[in-house]
DNA sequence: GTTAGCACTCATTCTTTTAGAGTGCTAATA
DNA sequence: TATTAGCACTCTAAAAGAATGAGTGCTAAC
């Protein structure tokens, strides 16, 4: 059996109607629904094909039907496609955009200074925005390069490090070291430091070029050596990637995921962050179209929400700092307004960040 | 009718069982439970002159007896005075506490280094190891003395200042200045920052000090302005007040709280914060004996923990910096563990702080 | 190929029944 | 006089039963 042109029709109206209501659909809503002039008993023959075909399954005998996995899946594909085709022609009438665009980049500008606080705005805007639950990770900083170390004497035995990447990342650490350190002897090793690593990625900043250093370095080798540990630690991506989550109560608003239990895993899962990190990795190896990827239930790579779909988009920053925000919400989530969302927000941060 | 001997023996076996249980308690279990070899009915006699006084309800006609919030304030505050009484006979005893408290200084001591990650991290041992939520906030300066500011160039019109406190508190703050600066006025400025602020309190920054800065700084006065503010946004302790939450998902192992709406409700308070800023600056002026203290459902200030207990204690760090760690559990809370293992921490955290 | 009609299924809701825990009161007991 | 046994009574929670209605699948007619 094919999936002709009226199946698709009476597809989609399933699904955009399960969408709005949450509630299985049955065959007489739909021959109200859709242009087709179809009765009841026709659609629902259509609708035992598309069972078959696995798009859709009811619930219980006598109940409508609900979109499958498989259904979501088509329906964002169909969904992505058309929007790809309909971006080329809706040149001109990107105002309404732009206006909303406006709005939130003033809104953002105020505190630029903070990328963290930033991210941590756009996070809960968004979760505001789409009664969703929403992360947004810091920028990955891959190949980023070091813009410059500052060493400064805190305690006899404690120095501050302050790492600042390219793209105005900063990272304090805070060295205990084991021998004192004079005041001139630490205004060399930070000359050192900087003349040797600026410029450097992580990457660089090889082996050779550190026995080179301990070489100049004296009797302080060992200094030299806990620095450079620091150093690596703070900007080796994987301690280094935060997620901030946002939104997360908004999963009671649905009831099919604020049952005890699933909203105890799911929130937990939000808190914690361990798995959400998993995810922003697995993803990262996925990005395509747009930066944009929709998870569709089982499609997540987190057990804990299995019974969720997620949206990521990928932000860039200069430098090709990457991150990603993702939007949390049942399956029958608005794709269409979070997938627009997103790419307001995307433009968005590209914009702040280009211009900064 | 007063509280009698019996009476009191009676009240507190029915409290304890409840908070063991957390099933109404009726008057043949408490027959067995407390060793008065009195009947049930005589039991029952006693419970209904509790009921009079107010210290405990009856869900329901047919039910048994639950404590109010009075019963519990009684079990509380003898709690606490007979607590006192012990710690004053157990001083040879302390070698379990001890045990437990050296084993968690261990790890404690792993991330010294970053304060934030460790309240962080007392924040989700805690919440482990009672089965309650938690919230532990960044320490508050208060009086704090700025120990040196370090500016530093970042780009043309950004400059990156790092602001160090007693205590080693760090700050960073990227200020964008209108005009540009030299490396050598930068230079002026950093020593003239330091040599007149070094030392003081926020309080002491006055506006007399700031005058005569700016007027030794000349042209630069704008410069000036604009990091002095970013200095006095950056220390001011409104802003400086960080909570760090866990647990949260906790709260639906207590079926009295997790039901969804006052679930959502409390997931809120803790997921967004500021509530809690409200409650810690309250909880402030308490604070007497110990450190520690106790609200009972409507006793917190938070509307949305009227169903909840919150116990707090404070930590003091050198130089008379303060912060709180509360435990938000049902009002069925093992009230004597928590308030166990926050002494316990307490003492830890002392020892952490005071030894670095 | 489409549709009207009808018997059938099953979740949901409401009612009824039952079981059991616990009480309050009364009268007997020590 | 304080305690206790006994019993009728109350009320919840769980189980069982009945009613409702949405929606289906199938058949036969159009």
């Amino acid at each position: 059996m094919e999936l002709d042109d009226r199946k698709v029709k009476i597809l989609k109206a399933i699904i955009k109607n399960y969408l709005e209501t949450g509630e299985p659909v049955g065959s007489r809503t739909i021959s109200k629904y859709v242009d087709l002039k179809l009765s009841p008993a026709t659609i629902r023959n259509e609708m035992a094909d598309l069972e078959e075909l696995g798009y859709i399954v009811q619930p219980h005998t006598s109940a409508g039907r609900i979109p499958t996995d498989k259904g979501y899946r088509f329906y964002v594909d169909d969904m992505m496609a058309t929007k790809e085709a309909e971006l080329v022609v809706k040149e001109n009438e990107l105002t309404d955009r732009e206006k909303e665009l406006d709005s939130m980049k003033e809104f953002l500008n105020e505190k630029v200074d903070r990328v963290e606080e930033l991210l941590q705005n756009v996070a809960k805007v968004l979760a505001k925005d789409t009664n969703y639950a929403t992360m947004v990770t810091t920028p990955q900083v891959k190949g980023n390069r070091l813009k410059f170390v500052q060493l400064s004497q805190l305690e006899p035995n404690k120095i501050l490090a302050v790492i600042v990447m390219e793209g105005n990342l900063i990272r304090n650490k805070v060295i205990t070291i084991s021998d004192e350190l004079s005041q001139e002897n630490l205004l060399k090793l930070n000359i050192l430091l900087n003349t040797t690593l600026t410029g450097l990625t992580l990457q660089e900043m090889n082996l050779g070029l550190v026995a080179k250093m301990e070489n100049q370095a004296g009797e302080y080798t060992k200094i030299i050596k806990e620095v450079l540990d620091a150093i690596v630690e703070t900007i080796s991506s994987a301690d280094n990637l935060k997620i901030y989550t946002s939104g997360a109560t908004n999963i009671f608003k649905y009831p099919e995921l604020s049952d005890s239990s699933k909203a105890s895993e799911l929130i937990y899962t939000l808190e914690e962050k361990q798995s959400l990190t998993d995810f922003v990795m697995e993803d990262e190896e996925q990005h395509g179209n747009h930066g944009i990827q929709v998870y569709i239930g089982n499609e997540t790579p987190v057990e804990a929400m299995k019974d969720c779909s997620v949206v990521t988009a990928t932000y860039e920053l200069q430098d090709g700092m990457k991150g990603t925000i993702g939007i949390i919400g049942p399956k029958r989530m608005d794709y269409e307004k979070v997938v627009e969302k997103l790419k307001t927000i995307q433009t968005q941060l590209d914009d702040v960040f280009k211009k900064t």
